[in-house]
RNA sequence: GGGAGUUUAGCUCAGUUGGUUCAGAGCAUCUGCCUUACAAGCAGAGGGUCGGCGGUUCGAAUCCGUCAACUCCCACCA
């Protein structure tokens, strides 16, 4: 040690996670520029820019941590490029919000002004999880800090859109899309939840038409959850095969209420035991309606506006919101004696996943990207094994999706985000085009007489995910993407591929899919290697965490209160891949105690004084021995699971190493008597494994590895543990370990009866062993079991005690008048009975012919040693009740 | 409705090709210890018909069938 100060009792993170992450970002120890090294490579999952950090966050982050500390300790060139993503539906709606506080109207604003007050709001709450995810001891290059927004990104989004365009998979069309009438935009349907919600089954009366739109006193009675909508009805539909409506062929009915005339038709996409079998057809608000609509001609009339209220169209309740006129409606067919019946109905109904607004299924121009060879290719490249998932069990999902994949509606009714670069001529046409001026150039060619004034840009923005979908090209080249001609920049070509991808399976179509679309289409390579899929991080009862339930936790709260380490170990211990994660507390606390353990073993060592002369004692060599090859043989099963992406095993197994094998064994076998000194062999020994635990442990707990580390002797200024080499496994001797596991069983066993027979630890024991038996580990029994002597017998003596047997191995200890020798014969005949009763099981499965005959040649003779071992245990057994008895 | 997955100790999970590293780990529990690093600790101990039933096999937590429960994804406002 450097120098002798005194540490207190407990572990205090505060102290020393503030410090030291200054110290890192001081020394530049997170920036990466290229070089000769190989590169490890992680893009951020990006949060939305007005994100605030949330268990799920710190989860993802502590992996991500953990294997880009990993990689750089193990030589590579690391780099985790961070940066948030503009979100724009969740930001723009927040921004609407806030200006609605200050009774500010969206419409009121032009697009220019809105984007200043959201550019605003950006800068001033924009990256705040960016600086929380520092107090996570994050790893992060923040010098490469990205923002799909910020111009560059948003460049490359813009010739992403122009090359696919001119590539003919990029097309405008009408198409039934998800409206959300709050946020005014159209979603994908995988922002859509669709949540089974009560709602009313009613049934109408339609009466049949007498040719002249009037009505008969026949009627036949439609179903409906959407009465409100009966105003856009433009036919009824029955089932062909259905005979009860076969009279209706060629037939009209009047709509309820405003009378007009429609059609009975027949499609066999009516279900007969459905409802009532008749099915209004509405093709303006329900897209399988639509789809009949397509299939029969028939005229589309939309009655309700982009805020869900029904339009002039209507010809009734014209403005009133869908609900109301639901509400409305159902009263005046209950009038007019249209309402046959109101039922009770549950069905499934679609919610915008931003706003919570029911969706309202709506017909819109809309842009779109083609999947077709995106998909194929995409699918192919994790079919194939170039890009592993983990665990493997989300391929199926994926290759359902893929093999599915509906054109991507990219085009959204918002301001905050890329603004589609196509320009539409007076005429109607449009041009596509990275900029105004080549948008005008383009456009003279159809009209040499056109001016820029002519030209109209497209309304909308580009979906957030046409930007995410680049990131892991655009962070480092935002040249790249659209221009796959363009040679990759430095950077893009030393980090491109990234390696892993920690991320929600939620996202796996959203982003995972779209970025290996983009990887494959401008760089005809994958965008990363690996994909680690974590779960959803559950409170104790397995609930989602979320804000509504406030059964989430603030991350920065428990970091204050444990530590970073301790939070990242909580949240590691129960994070196998892809299972959900139950957040319990006790799992922080349980880091909290890892760290003040390591803490405590350091206390221990600073204490110890150092005696030169002091020749290193059997125990010593032994422990020291050992101890080198357990951490071997750890470090190489650590390596596996890292290898496997099992990081909560890996970790329970440094844990374990650290805890058991070096404090409670090695630590306790060459700790000196009190007040006396340690021999220098055994301390620098020590140390050295101390150090060795230490770069072990740092990426899982980056802050006090580094804080002890640098407590050590012999530390350079600029020195960090965070580039020393990670340990690297030496040969292990299995009989070293083999030997000193005896000796821990002997010492199990020893401790077990003095507990047992209530006799103290302070009272020394004496030890016969017959048969085999590892002499050189003897001091260390004789240390920790305090034994006062042991020695090999050939038989043993008549006096009473008690015998032990650790594995095939029989030992005694003679304890005089401590040893209640009924208690003792009792305890004896106990396990006769159980090793008769194994003895028989094993003798059974010998003399089953079949077996003997089938099983291969290892496994009977395994069965054949059990028997013999058996056998010797028994006749021991017998031996010494024998003895006992003849008292 | 279509698909995927899960079910092993009180809790969270490991268990590679069927066979002594097969019934495991951590936490929790219980017992005894304030033993000069750590009570946020130490030393011990007890917990499981491996969801049910049937089958294949000399042998099943492991393979097959079936039933049950739970989870997720996709589809869907009649």
């Amino acid at each position: 040690m450097s120098e002798k100060k005194e540490l207190s009792a407990k572990y205090n993170p505060a102290e020393v996670e503030d410090k030291w992450y200054a110290w890192w970002l001081e020394h530049k120890c997170f920036h990466s520029e290229p070089d000769e090294r190989e590169p490890y490579t992680i893009v951020i999952p990006p949060p939305n820019v007005t994100g605030i950090l949330h268990m799920g966050h710190v989860l993802n982050n502590t992996l991500n941590d953990v294997l880009v500390r990993k990689a750089r300790m193990d030589g590579k060139n690391a780099c985790w490029v961070p940066g948030t993503d503009h979100a724009s539906i969740a930001t723009e709606s927040k921004v609407v919000a806030k200006l609605k506080d200050m009774g500010i109207s969206k419409e009121d604003l032009s697009r220019e002004e809105f984007l200043k007050y959201a550019w605003e709001w950006k800068e001033e709450h924009g990256g705040i999880i960016l600086q929380q995810l520092r107090k996570l001891g994050a790893s992060c290059d923040w010098d490469r800090t990205k923002f799909t927004m910020e111009p560059a990104l948003s460049d490359a989004v813009i010739s992403t859109f122009c090359y696919f365009y001119k590539k003919g998979m990029i097309y405008r069309g009408v198409r039934m899309v998800n409206w959300d009438p709050v946020a005014l935009t159209a979603i994908s349907d995988d922002e859509v939840i669709h949540q089974d919600t009560a709602s009313h089954f009613y049934h109408m009366r339609y009466f049949i038409s007498d040719g002249n739109g009037k009505p008969t006193d026949k009627y036949l009675i439609v179903a409906t959850t959407r009465p409100e909508t009966i105003m856009a009805d433009a036919a009824v539909c029955v089932n062909p095969a259905d005979e009860r409506y076969h009279w209706l062929k060629g037939k009209k009915v009047l709509i309820p209420l405003i009378n007009r005339e429609i059609p009975i038709i027949e499609d066999s996409y009516v279900e007969m035991d459905f409802g009532t079998g008749c099915l209004k057809v509405t093709p303006a608000h329900d897209a399988h309606d639509y789809e009949i609509g397509l299939r029969h001609n028939l005229p589309v009339l939309d009655i309700i506006d982009d805020h869900g209220r029904l339009n002039e169209n209507a010809t009734i309740l014209i403005g009133e919101d869908r609900f109301v006129a639901r509400k409305k409606i159902v009263k005046m067919l209950e009038e007019a004696g249209n309402l046959e019946k109101v039922e009770d109905y549950t069905s499934p109904v679609g919610y915008s996943e931003r706003t919570k607004a029911v969706i309202e299924p709506k017909l819109s121009a809309q842009w779109f990207l083609k999947m077709g060879d995106l998909a194929g290719q995409a699918l192919e490249a994790v079919e194939s094994g170039r890009i592993k998932f983990i665990p493997d069990k989300y391929r199926n999902t994926y290759r359902h999706w893929m093999e599915n994949a509906h054109d991507w509606c990219i085009s959204r009714q918002l301001w905050w985000g890329q603004r589609i670069p196509a320009y539409y001529l007076p005429d109607g046409q449009v041009v596509v085009e990275e900029t105004p001026e080549l948008a005008l150039e383009a456009a003279r060619k159809i009209n040499p007489a056109l001016t820029a004034a002519d030209l109209v840009q497209d309304e909308d923005v580009l979906d957030t995910w046409f930007s995410s979908w680049l990131w892991p090209i655009s962070v480092f080249d935002s040249e790249r993407p659209g221009h796959p001609e363009h040679e990759p920049n430095k950077d893009l070509a030393y980090y491109y591929p990234t390696n892993d991808l920690v991320t929600g399976p939620d996202i796996i179509f959203f982003w995972v899919a779209r970025m290996i679309m983009a990887g494959g289409e401008f760089m005809g390579d994958k965008p990363f290697s690996n994909v680690y899929f974590t779960g959803i991080v559950r409170d104790k009862i397995g609930r989602k965490m979320s804000k509504t339930l406030g059964n989430s936790p603030d991350p920065l709260d428990l970091i204050a209160k444990y530590g970073a380490d301790a939070v990242r170990i909580g949240m590691l211990l129960c994070s196998s891949a892809g299972n959900d994660i139950f957040y319990d507390e006790s799992q922080i606390e349980q880091g909290r105690n890892f760290c003040n353990k390591i803490w405590n073993s350091f206390r221990l060592m600073q204490g110890w004084s150092v005696d030169e002369k002091l020749q290193q004692s059997d125990v010593n060599k032994l422990a020291v021995k050992w101890f080198e090859n357990k951490l071997s043989q750890t470090v190489e099963a650590v390596e596996d699971l890292y290898s496997k992406f099992r990081i909560s095993d890996a970790l329970m197994t440094i844990y374990k190493l650290f805890c058991d094998e070096y404090c409670s064994w090695y630590l306790e076998a060459i700790k000196p008597a009190y007040g006396e000194a340690i021999d220098k062999a055994t301390y620098d020994s020590t140390l050295a494994f101390f150090e060795q635990l230490l770069k072990l442990i740092h990426p899982v707990m980056p802050f006090i590895s580094e804080e002890l580390w640098q407590s050590m002797a012999g530390r350079g200024e600029n020195e960090t543990i965070m580039f020393q080499q990670s340990p690297a496994a030496g040969p292990v001797d299995s009989k070293v370990i083999g030997d000193f596991e005896m000796a821990q069983e002997t010492i199990n066993a020893l401790r077990g009866m003095r507990q047992q027979k209530n006799i103290s630890p302070k009272e020394p024991l004496s030890l016969q062993i017959k048969g085999e038996f590892p002499g050189d580990v003897i001091p260390l029994i004789v240390k920790l079991a305090n034994v006062s002597e042991v020695s090999k017998v050939a038989a043993f003596g008549e006096e009473s005690g008690v015998s032990l047997l650790v594995r095939t191995t029989e030992m005694f200890v003679p304890l005089g008048g401590l040893v209640n020798a009924e208690e003792e014969i009792r305890k004896i005949e106990a396990e006769l009975e159980h090793q008769r009763g194994f003895l028989a099981s094993v003798r059974k499965k010998l003399s089953n012919e079949a077996f003997v005959a089938h099983a291969p040649q290892h496994v009977v003779e395994l069965e054949r040693k059990k028997e013999s071992d058996s056998l010797s245990k028994i006749e021991s057994l017998e031996k010494a009740l024998n003895v006992l008895k003849n008292k």
